[in-house]
DNA sequence: TAATGAACATCATGTTCATCG
DNA sequence: CGATGAACATGATGTTCATTA
């Protein structure tokens, strides 16, 4: 009935990391999946990361089946006929997002503080 | 021929975590399998974490396998009979452990700027 | 060909089972 | 029952394929 499987707390999912940032470049940018793709795999290349485009498309459609975001099919910037889907807020989606953003911060924190101990534990 | 898949290069495995903590607590203390995890529970108690049996077994048997550790059967303290599997380092494990610990700090400490980036950028 | 998405494959890890003392 | 380990099951994530503009 419960969960199958009982997650044993280690550090946070890149899932999760990846939802933080789209909902994050919601609130800023209109983008669509493969130019948010860029975006992130620009930022994170000093730190040795880059995500795969499977990846980003199913953190945007986790986002819509939390409620939190909607698809916005549109025309690309200067292409007269190219669509693309861009994101917005839904109607309560902002709201949503502040208590998801709220949660993250706190899972942060606590991979913060695990990776710290771990410094300090074997290099003390 | 070459690798089945590329990791995107996302937050340390649990199972490294695991083996950096291992190598650490044998340079310390002897303890053999389910102590060891009796006193990660504790330590992570506070941060959420709780490994399970079957990780910490595997991360001692890949530290094995990579040459590091090996088992030595002994009697459990205190028991007369009871043989429980402790472990020390091989003949050259303790090079080859400082290594793989100058490897992991700097996976450490990626992964500690990854998520400090994270916090800044979506918090900041 | 870029963009989106689904299907598929594999890896990381959690749960259960077997054995031994 | 405690300890060790293997077998098994599931979840997370990377790769490939299909469709459409």
């Amino acid at each position: 009935m419960g969960d199958k499987r009982t997650p044993s707390g280690f550090l946070l999912k890149q899932r999760a990391f990846l939802k933080l940032y789209l909902i994050t470049l919601t609130e800023q940018e209109r983008l669509y999946g493969l130019k948010i793709l860029d975006v992130l795999r620009q930022e994170f290349k000093p730190f040795g990361y880059r995500p795969n485009h499977s990846e980003v498309y199913k953190a945007l459609h986790d986002l819509i089946e939390d409620g939190i975001l909607k698809q916005v099919k549109m025309k690309k910037e200067g292409m007269k006929y190219q669509e693309v889907v861009y994101y917005r807020f839904t109607e309560d989606g902002y709201k949503k997002a502040q208590l998801y953003k709220k949660q993250l911060k706190a899972e942060l924190d606590r991979c913060d503080a695990l990776i710290r101990k771990a410094i300090k534990d074997n290099f003390g």
